[in-house]
DNA sequence: CGCCATTTTTACGGAAACGTAATAACCCGT
DNA sequence: ACGGGTTATTACGTTTCCGTAAAAATGGCG
């Protein structure tokens, strides 16, 4: 089986899920339903009770927080890899982000019964989204510190590698005013880091779309916080 | 019992432990040792496998990312509510943050042996574990978004309520370089805001300390984000 | 094929913080 | 009371990004 194919075969599923022993996993999928991400659909809903959990099959989620004074800020990003309403088997009345479609796929949806019912009989399935969750706790702080610490141009360089991962596709489809929204700035300053990339030849772009064109180049003017998330991952999903 | 007293029991132990069932309470003292929180001590490494997971019964200790480019920022702080080590049972292979101690105490040391078997006993103490894990998470995705969006002045207001709820006494001391280095800034620019807190009136400040003058005064200059994360927190705590 | 709403791009003054580094204040120990 | 090292403060030019808003382009639809 070549590489290609192995990545062909795990976007059939989620990888998460993909992970269990076959019993565990033939389980999960009958007490889930096919869920169509759509683009922009608001999946999870802050402070609100979480009803459902997301296992992306392909597609992008995103996790948005929005502050009282006005700015919305994306503090992580689920895909294939992961899972979306974690604070349903941590125990929380509720979360405080927003969970946004950000790009097209598939997901299973698991009612926050059954996802608690399975977590409780303390598996393969507990230990696989505990590693998740942890996976995805360092996400969070490497974006803490990011947010920090570096400027526009290199955040932008690792949003758009991020959301290449798991998206599996040479372009990326949104309007700048969206990814504003995530990036938590203005349109016009992400206009301006998405000419100096293009400038620089690494990406190529047009209205609603962005394509890399040079990945190994956009690596490079991405901050270190992509590569730390990756590795950070692939341990988490490796046994 | 006035407020005062339950205020001074409850900092006899740690809240987290303090909640648990009487006999699984005492099971988690026996299988723990005392630990003294010494200032700057590096309780955990980042890198390095986790050894021991720590709960703080007075002080505080901050969740450090050190960048390669240079800059420190804190992403999180612990102290009498919660734990540090949540790596240990969330099946990580280890964490990227330093844990460092920021305000002097004591604390229950566990060894990541004894943690895993009591959170795999499926009680109230894997219960608690997860309440408070989840709770770190929303501290951790606020500080993301507050690092984008929120200046220097309001950070630092933040910053010091909630080492105040955590140290339980008026002053905090710690020199400002030590400051910018959790707030991932110049030590001048720290100068600055603590200067014009205490021109507003809220702060005092001396060489190695920051005393709060108007606590309110200091809620009001801060950002939305302390108001969240303690509501989160009160949550994960009340059972 | 041309209109129109959406999206992108440009513009400009200003605020916030940075890098660097020199100077001043403070406090401990002798 | 006097150093001397640590800590705080001030300084200055520079960069990055913001707020606001106007102008330009794009592409779908009639």
């Amino acid at each position: 089986m070549t590489q290609e194919s192995e990545r062909a075969a795990a976007r059939e599923d989620n990888a998460l899920l993909a992970a269990l022993p076959t019993r565990e996993r033939n389980d999960a999928h009958r007490a889930s339903q096919l869920f169509t991400l759509n683009f922009g659909a608001r999946i999870l809903e802050a402070g609100a009770r979480t009803q459902h959990a997301y296992f992306p099959i392909q597609g992008v989620v995103s996790l948005v927080r929005t502050l009282r004074s006005g700015p919305t800020v994306e503090v992580g990003v689920v895909g294939n890899e992961g899972m979306v309403g974690v604070d349903i088997f941590m125990g929380a009345p509720a979360q405080l982000n927003d969970a946004i479609v950000q790009g097209e796929g598939s997901a299973w949806q698991m009612s926050a019964e059954h996802l608690v019912a399975r977590f409780q009989r303390n598996g393969e399935m507990q230990r696989q989204l505990l590693r998740f969750t942890n996976a995805f706790i360092t996400q969070v702080s490497q974006t803490a510190a990011c947010n920090r610490a570096h400027g526009m141009e290199a955040r932008l360089a690792r949003w758009l590698l991020m959301m290449q991962d798991r998206v599996a596709a040479p372009q990326i489809r949104m309007t700048q005013q969206f990814l504003a929204h995530m990036l938590g700035a203005r349109t016009a300053s992400v206009n301006e880091a998405v000419q100096k990339l293009e400038a620089a030849g690494v990406i190529g772009h047009r209205r609603q779309e962005i394509s890399i064109v040079d990945r190994a180049g956009l690596e490079a003017m991405a901050c270190e916080c992509y590569a730390i998330v990756c590795r950070v991952y692939e341990q988490a999903i490796l046994n």
